[in-house]
DNA sequence: CTGAAAGCGCTTACAG
DNA sequence: CTGAAAGCGCTTACAG
């Protein structure tokens, strides 16, 4: 077959002996078809193993089957579950899934938004990063687009998990325990550096504080960039040297939380015993690490569903007003708080 | 802009005083055109958002600049890393990527293949599980393909790393180490569990055993499915329960050696002390787990490079001979086997 | 239940 | 350097 040029409906329809409408009808299913039509049809597409061209049914019909996907960093354990549960999630429902990064710069969300390629797709869901950024100003000129992830805005449809709620209870959790010198990776006060999660989880944690009676100590709050447990590590060493007392560290991610966990263990301090350590996000290395980690979870697969479905909505009701679903969250205490 | 239609050509011709033909030629660039006309057109596409419909673009010239990227388990670490790469190099080379994920049943490998939406997209980069079933033999159907990963056959191009070779060099470490008692998890005698990288990486643990001398022992032969870290770490649970000795496991992956190490923790093992462990991948925990991992490591950058240049060029001659590209590997001693 | 015609929005020869 | 025509392979009205 290599080399030899594909079938087309009007092969199938000629070998068949109908018109290529009927053959459409076959392929398509939305009308009947007789029976014995639609079996000769059937064989004379194996015969050629035929197969639609789809873009010209895109470019017919105005759809592509196909949805993209953005996040900011496709090897991190977050985005690669939450992915595989999109991609679950999408195939059921028909539609393929294109993937895209959009990187640590604020502008490649903007710029990916507004490229060619994302025309060919049926609608977009980010994850974004930035707040003011996102580019859901230009909603107009875009694909329906779905957000996952906090960002304060009302101009697009979002999935949410009430991060700020979250990070003040997992906070709380570790002053139940008797921390009292929080140490919190991820947040910043830095407007340039700053990201929706951040700010979020950094204000719950601030909360928490608060009606603890705890003075936040800004040396407690530390924002290693990107993201990763490298330097989730590195900012641990950093703290360490220099010498301002901790007797716990909330990670703003379980990435992070496991960069915590390898400095604290390479300067031979104890988790729980010297100091309790906490994640977010839940993804399935910190059900493994040594200690297992405390962390906030959430059923991704859930979020995924919520997030199809809002973007399927999109696309048939383009002007519906932006609609915003909440995924609730748990407090999953293991062994790295001392349960 | 929303519910307004999209401008096309025609609507950006009709604006700049021109042909479609002309507009075409400035949006692809492969005609000169003169510099005023440019700026004239330019100006009406931005007027009018003007973005190419790609669909119909694809259905011209036959190619829609997509290619699929299909990988058993997206969830995983290294399946994360690897499209992370293959992602970010796909996209310096303007090509867009399309994610399928094939599973743990081998079907799914075939009939993703074969399946209507493949033939939206330029080629395919498949990560094989199998080796007879990977769907090698529909080459002549399918769009140009490559496999990442070991598979036996000269049907299609590939990029590999030369997994026996690598699993004997850390086996061999391992015992050089002292270890006689070697558990192997992720190697199958069962051909119908039995994988490429399962097959290869138990020959090349027992090329090592018997360079050393060392009997085999089928107990210490544990295939845990699928290969994930619950189910390892529930396989040295079950090997420690049966009371089977053992001073070393040599893990097929990283995923797998994480939950090896999480069951020994859980049993008051000391790694290295009492077991020696090992993994397969490089993957980034395997730097930030306690202790590190002693792991076999190689550039997935690379890898993705490779990949995406036999992809290439098989896109343009469809009918030369396969290609075989070999990444090669380092062994990465750390503190899991005592360094 | 099926056919003949038209058109989705591009790009490729073919002319000038 | 630019235009007018034709066609990629489907599907949507419009007829019967």
């Amino acid at each position: 077959m290599a080399g030899r040029a594909r079938a087309t409906m009007k092969d199938v329809a000629a070998l068949a002996g109908v018109s290529p409408k009927t053959v459409s009808n076959v392929v398509t299913g939305t009308v009947f078809v007789r029976p014995e039509t639609v079996e000769r049809v059937e064989a004379a597409m194996t015969e050629l193993h035929f197969v639609p061209n789809l873009s010209a049914r895109g470019l017919r019909n105005g759809r592509s089957g196909t949805i993209a996907v953005a996040l900011p960093d496709l090897a991190t354990p977050y985005s690669a579950e939450l992915l595989h549960d999109l991609v679950e999630v999408a195939h059921e429902r028909g539609l393929a899934v294109q993937v895209e990064e959009t990187g640590a710069e604020p502008g490649r969300e903007v710029e990916l938004l507004s490229r060619a390629r994302a025309h060919l797709i049926d609608g977009l869901i980010l994850n974004p990063i930035r707040v003011e950024d996102s580019a859901v100003e230009y909603a107009d000129h875009l694909p329906p687009v779905v957000l996952i992830g906090e960002v304060e805005q009302r101009v697009t449809d979002h999935v949410i998990v009430d991060s700020r709620a979250a990070s003040r209870d997992i906070t709380r959790h570790v002053i139940s325990r008797g921390a009292r010198r929080i140490a919190a990776i991820g947040g910043d006060e830095n407007p340039e550096k700053e990201t929706a999660a951040s700010r979020l989880r950094l204000d719950g944690y601030r909360d928490a504080l608060r009606d603890a009676g705890i003075e936040p100590d800004p040396r407690l709050e530390i924002n290693p960039l990107p993201w990763t447990t490298p330097s989730a590590a590195a900012a641990v060493d950093g703290l360490i040297a220099s010498g301002v007392e901790f007797d716990a560290v909330v990670a703003f991610t379980d990435t992070l939380a496991l960069g915590v966990l390898h400095s604290l263990a390479t300067h031979g301090k104890r988790v729980p015993d010297d100091v309790l350590v906490t994640g977010f996000d839940d993804v399935e290395m910190a059900r493994f690490s040594s200690p297992a980690l405390t962390t906030i979870g959430f059923d991704l697969r859930r979020v995924a569903e919520e997030a199809l479905s809002l973007l399927n909505r999109r696309m048939t009701e383009r002007t519906a007003p932006a609609r915003s679903v909440t995924v609730p969250y748990e407090l999953i205490v293991r062994a790295s708080t001392g349960d």
